[in-house]
DNA sequence: TGATATGTTATCTT
DNA sequence: CAAGATAACATATC
């Protein structure tokens, strides 16, 4: 995302599903971002927010079955994997460049959005969310506090409250617990002082290497470039209901917590 | 074939 | 209030 689209000019922005950039009129999205270059890439927590000359700002939203996938001008090849890689039926907006490159942005469920913002509105939706984990703002101390707040709630319901901590989603929510060797049922407040500390080392470190690898890609992520990430291999629990634990080999269980998927190792973790 | 689940989250209902 | 259900939408899978 950097390097590919940073620097570029867009000529012009194609509008298949209005839905996703209500509430602001397609004419309106259009004409605000013609012309405008793209000046960098930033994130705070899920939302990917693109700086733009005259002080404004893209902010996009994946969702779950979000993509933005970016072609330059020569054609590179084509992926099949699942909806990405080219134009298809779930591509809802498309960005053209003035050195003829474009980037679409593909959302097969249409939960996914862009907005237009100025930087109030940045420091708005910023304010809104927890601490990063990858920052220096991640501290144990403030770790501890987030998790702390509220004693009685189930430590993945805290982990994936992007008011506490930013970021975290339900792969990176489980395969921190099982790193730590955690139930992700575990009332928060009953966590001890060294889980504590596992748990925040964990967090960093899935996080981390699972950036490295460039994601998942266990459903319809993709790369900017269209390809897959690389992290699935190295799923401990996630997707792996019924499997053996890769650490002890006794079945993975999987429930639903909070209304979403759960998976740890009855054994490993407690 | 119908039920269920899906890397999310805002907004209802209890 | 806070936890839990539901809804937004379109598939894939069991």
């Amino acid at each position: 995302m950097q390097t590919a689209v940073k620097g570029k000019t867009i000529k012009s922005v194609e509008v298949k599903a209005p839905k996703l950039i209500r509430p602001m009129a397609v004419k309106d999205f259009q004409k605000q971002l013609r012309g405008r270059k793209i000046l960098g890439v930033a994130r705070r927590a899920k939302v990917l927010l693109l700086p733009l000359s005259g002080k404004k700002f893209l902010a996009v939203h994946l969702k779950l079955t979000g993509q933005l996938i970016y072609k330059s001008k020569v054609q590179n090849p084509k992926f099949k994997i699942r909806t990405g890689g080219e134009v298809n039926k779930f591509t809802r907006i498309i960005f053209y460049f003035t050195d003829g490159a474009k980037l679409d942005f593909n959302d097969l469920r249409k939960f996914g959005w862009m907005k237009i913002l100025d930087e109030a509105g940045v420091a708005k939706i910023s304010k809104e969310f927890g601490i990063e984990p990858l920052t220096k703002d991640f501290t144990l101390v403030n770790f501890k506090s987030a998790v702390n707040k509220y004693p009685n709630r189930k430590i993945k319901q805290i982990l994936l409250d992007q008011k506490l901590i930013a970021g975290i989603g339900n792969i990176y929510a489980d395969e921190s617990c099982f790193c730590a060797g955690v139930l992700p049922t575990r009332p928060a407040g009953k966590i001890s002082e060294a889980e504590m500390k596992k748990l925040y080392v964990c967090v960093k470190k899935v996080l981390k290497s699972a950036l490295a690898k460039k994601g998942t890609s266990a459903d319809t992520y993709l790369q900017l470039s269209g390809r897959p990430g690389g992290f699935l291999p190295y799923l401990k629990v996630y997707g792996r209901g019924g499997e053996n634990c890769k650490r002890c080999g006794s079945k993975i269980q999987k429930i639903k917590l909070n209304g979403r998927g759960t998976h740890f190792c009855g054994k490993c973790q407690d």
